[in-house]
RNA sequence: GGGCGCUUAGCUCAGGGGUAGAGCGCCGCCCUUACAAGGCGGAGGUCGGUGGUUCGAAACCACCAGCGCCCACCA
């Protein structure tokens, strides 16, 4: 119970309220959430072990960087899985939702270099083994903070089995891997061209290279013959410093221009030497001048061409892309960018330059951490993961329906993806990671085993030297599903819980992380590694623009939670939460949740004290003792409860949030506790109990189906009910289809339209709210007996002061009349109108029902329609003609009346 | 160069063969005993364009345009 006093401007209630319900009339989520988390943490309710007697369900969380903050983006990932594994813990599952830190390699080591930089401190001074040391001091200080974020957002988390990529079993995981697909002929070591951040100078994985469109130059330039100086074969190039590289030239072999030139040799202008001319099918005939230069050491289809023809590769450019000592003296040293233009000009004084197209916009790779640009080059040898074998089966998984992509539209991403995937660079230059587990000895055999040997398994010499590459981080996070589970012993937890039932991640790192679980745990452990795999979009600023710092428009979640809380954020969050590639948020999403948990808290104060004290499970009222519009109530409340569930079962997590909210504010709060205060306040001792178990029963159950994405405003209003200890473990509303009313949605239906009909009447009038009308009511197809049933409620909703039933219009005299579903109301004028006013308004209506009835006339005139539509939609038709009909006559009379 | 997504109210987006929806914003009136973080009422869309299928298209199909994303070794 909240110790809060209660404000001062709140109205007191009367003395027979009981104090335990007099709650504050505001919410206040701060005073609330961290109390009910550490609630829920002591008690346990996030624990999940094997349990032979439920059903698993379970979630890894993937692992942000364990030294970035959490963003809102994250916020929003771990909403969605905590909305899952919240129901299925609710649903009797047994649900492990598995938290855990990623090392992220290179994004680590640019962050902690930087933060070095600070200081002064070089790594290269310090050394690997220091440096690696400054790193886990960082990680100590910042690890911690994800946690707490998490927690602050409510995620239920088992937090007892907090994993992180470099733990001790976790690394041990990936030296078995590593030592199961080296076995298996997976792995490899070999040279060739890799994507090279010049920055990091570390290699990169094909996924880690970003291509977008650079301005810069097509130079085309002249390589003279080596027999004819005079003439010679036109080249073209966008990085024409990679000439001093050429060892070759190429066409097409079917080209007629230069089917006499093949064979020939061209003049290198600065290195002198002499480069063969060959025909090769990767040329395009069409591109250019249809010969290519070809630099086998920094391009990779050069390098295949060179490969074809056997021509050196001759790499021009050291680690930090500046010009090697292999090049021409006069160019050494120089970076990539001042050696483009150093050429150039080099080429423009021999005059061998024919033209220079600027800007010349085309795609360029870049490094997917520091968006340099990304150079072909050959790092010496490097492990790669041979994927042929790995691409089928995981291909066949996804098309097979052992795992199901949400929204299903990705499948074709991912399985496109695997026909062309290659094969994966695993070496990272780094010193942050997982070292590679393979040993050299000096006679160059390799020892690959799982724990560090003593002696070269090939000659036994214990003069070993293990590999200085770390992994790509990606190898151990494909992983995460089952060495988080304990892989590769056969743990209890690892039979228990895996495959794991769903994934929830955005679709960036489909490729980078997604693809390749799928990949290695299909190899390792023989089975697909979760069923499910849920693609969000991203969060953007409320534009759709991506958020950034720079821009100003980031939003730290720990900002909202710290000023509006967990809820108001998650609501928001949830009601955006559609399956487009873009969710645009912001503060108005915030706002609207923190009105929403408002005012669930208000009803629930309203219905709290409608229990007039009683305790327990609220009791679902029979059914003869209750009302129409009490029935209404609970069909509402069915459908809702049935279109979330199934919403959620599909992941469709806006649509849950939406349904709940509509059911919540208009269906529950606007329409049936107005309706129910008839009752509540002015009905019989045993009315007023029907009155209150029913809106308790309804909104108990409410609380349940929108616990897991309110988790904290609910379980603090459903402990007030003695229902149980924790909202967190109690049962997910079953499905009551019994409670499925047609007629009384029908016939409230009509009542909500009465009402509104006439409180539009009223406000077109300029009446005060307060002002009590009479009315008399008759039918002009139906029978009014149906709708004497919810009299009291009319009378009360329309602020009427009586509601008489007649038999017909002609009864009623010197009253406007107003029609709705089948009804005419007459309100009595009783002389206060302006009946300019009223003559105005029965115009504006007039001419709106003989448009709306002209539209259905013509449609029925159309024999096409009535022949060919399904009979109740022409009868549907009829029935709406007539009885605009009908109204417009009435609106013609009635006019004519008022002159 | 392939592939995918989007285009609906002022803004951000749901929906989906038979009377156009939500939130926010906007305009009125109302501090009515759950809530002014509220209530009641209202204004505001030829559902991107063109053709087709159909009795009927905003929805299905084709093409087109604009925007965005992913994949790709055309120098």
């Amino acid at each position: 119970m909240s110790e809060q006093p209660a404000t001062a401007s709140a109205p007191s209630h009367p003395a027979s309220t009981p104090d335990e319900f007099d709650l504050p009339p505001a919410y206040d989520a701060l005073a609330t959430e961290q109390r009910l988390y550490e609630q829920w943490v002591e008690s346990g309710s996030f624990r999940a072990d094997p349990n032979p007697d439920r059903e698993p369900y379970c979630i890894v969380l993937p692992p942000p960087n364990v030294t970035g903050a959490l963003h809102i983006g994250h916020a929003f990932q771990q909403l969605l899985q905590d909305i899952v594994i919240r129901r299925a813990r609710m649903q009797g599952l047994e649900a492990l939702w598995l938290p855990g830190t990623d090392h992220a390699g290179i994004a680590t080591q640019v962050v902690v270099e930087r933060e070095l930089a600070k200081e002064g401190i070089d790594r290269r001074e310090i050394g690997r083994e220091a440096f690696v040391e400054k790193v886990w001091e960082w990680k100590a200080q910042y690890g911690g903070r994800i946690v707490e974020q998490m927690q602050a957002m409510g995620n239920s988390c088992d937090w007892s089995r907090l994993r992180f990529t470099m733990d001790d079993g976790l690394a041990h995981a990936v030296r078995v891997a590593f030592v199961r697909l080296y076995e298996g002929g997976l792995i490899y070591r070999g040279e060739r061209l890799v994507n090279w951040c010049p920055r990091d100078t570390t290699s990169l994985s094909d996924s880690e290279v970003n291509h977008w469109d650079v301005d810069g130059e097509l130079v085309t330039f002249t390589y003279p013959f080596s027999d004819d100086p005079s003439h010679g074969v036109d080249v073209a190039t966008t990085r024409v410093e990679t000439m001093l590289g050429d060892t070759g030239i190429a066409v097409h072999p079917t080209d007629e221009r230069y089917t006499g030139v093949i064979g020939k040799t061209v003049h290198h202008p600065f290195t002198g030497q002499d480069l063969p001319i060959a025909a090769d099918d990767a040329v395009d005939p069409t591109f250019g001048t249809g010969a290519v230069k070809v630099t086998p050491a920094h391009d990779p289809t050069d390098f295949e061409i060179g490969q074809r023809h056997g021509w050196p590769l001759m790499n021009i450019l050291t680690a930090q892309a500046r010009i090697a000592d292999t090049a021409p003296e006069r160019f050494r040293g120089l970076d990539r960018y001042e050696a483009r233009a150093a050429v150039l000009e080099a080429l423009q004084e021999l005059g061998l330059v024919k033209n220079v197209e600027r800007p010349y916009a085309h795609p360029v790779g870049h490094c997917y951490r520091c968006d340099t640009e990304v150079e072909p080059w050959l790092a010496g040898l490097q492990w790669f993961v041979r994927v042929d074998p790995l691409k089928g089966p995981a291909k066949q998984a996804a098309l097979d329906g052992k795992i199901r992509f949400w929204p299903e539209r990705w499948t074709h991403a991912y399985t496109q993806w695997l026909d062309v995937l290659r094969d994966w660079n695993i070496s990272r230059q780094l010193w942050w990671g997982h070292r590679i587990p393979v040993w050299y000895c000096p006679d160059g055999h390799m020892t690959c085993v799982v724990e560090d040997p003593s002696a070269c398994a090939e000659c036994g010499s214990e003069q070993l030297r293990q590999d200085p590459d770390v992994l790509d981080t990606w190898f151990s996070s494909q992983l995460w599903p089952f060495s988080t589970l304990g892989w590769p012993e056969q743990t209890t937890d690892l039979s228990y819980f895996y495959p794991t039932t769903t994934l929830i991640t955005g679709y960036e790192i489909l490729y980078l992380w997604v693809a390749r679980m799928i990949m290695s745990g299909l190899y390792l452990t023989g089975d697909v590694p979760f069923h499910n795999v849920v693609i969000h979009g991203l969060v953007r600023d409320p534009h759709g623009r991506k958020m950034s710092k720079s821009v100003g428009n980031t939003i730290d979640p720990m900002d909202v939670v710290e000023r509006a809380g967990a809820d108001p954020l998650r609501f928001g969050l949830a009601w955006q939460a559609t399956e487009a590639q873009n969710i645009p948020f912001g503060e108005e999403h915030v706002d609207a949740g923190r009105r929403f948990a408002n005012k669930i808290w208000n009803a629930s104060r309203l219905v709290l004290r409608a229990r007039d004290g009683r305790t327990g499970p609220p009791a679902l009222p029979d059914r003869a003792a209750m009302t129409l519009p009490e029935r209404w109530l609970l069909s509402r409340h069915e459908a809702m409860v049935e279109e979330v569930d199934q919403a959620l079962t599909e992941f469709h997590f806006a649509e849950a949030a939406q349904a709940i909210h509509r059911f919540f504010w208009s269906e529950f709060c606007d329409w049936s506790i107005e309706a129910e205060k008839e009752r509540l306040y002015g009905g019989s001792p045993a009315e007023r109990e029907t009155a209150g178990e029913l809106l308790a029963w309804v909104l108990e159950r409410t609380l349940r189906v929108l616990h897991p994405m309110m988790p904290f405003v609910t379980e603090e209003i459903w402990q007030r009910f003695g229902a149980g200890e924790s909202i967190v473990t109690a049962p997910w509303p079953e499905q009551r289809p019994e409670l499925t009313d047609a007629e009384a949605e029908a016939r409230f239906g009509t009542a909500q339209e009465l009402v509104t009909a006439i409180r539009r009447f009223r406000k077109a009038h300029g009446l005060r709210d307060g002002l009590s009308l009479s009315a008399t009511l008759a039918p002009r197809e139906s029978d009014s007996k149906e709708i004497e049933s919810v009299r009291p409620e009319i009378e009360r909703l329309a602020n009427l002061s009586s509601l008489e039933f007649g038999e017909s219009a002609s009864e009623v005299t010197g009253a406007a009349r107003l029609s709705a579903d089948g009804f005419d109301v007459f309100v009595r004028l009783e002389g206060v109108l302006d009946l300019d006013v009223e003559r105005e308004r029965l115009r504006a209506r007039l001419a709106q029902v003989e448009a709306e009835a002209g539209r259905h006339r013509s449609k029925l005139a159309n024999d096409a329609f009535v022949s060919k539509a399904p009979e109740a939609v022409v009868a549907k038709e009829r029935v709406r003609l007539s009885s605009l009909d009908e109204e417009a006559e009435g609106l013609r009379s009635q006019l004519a009346s008022l002159g």
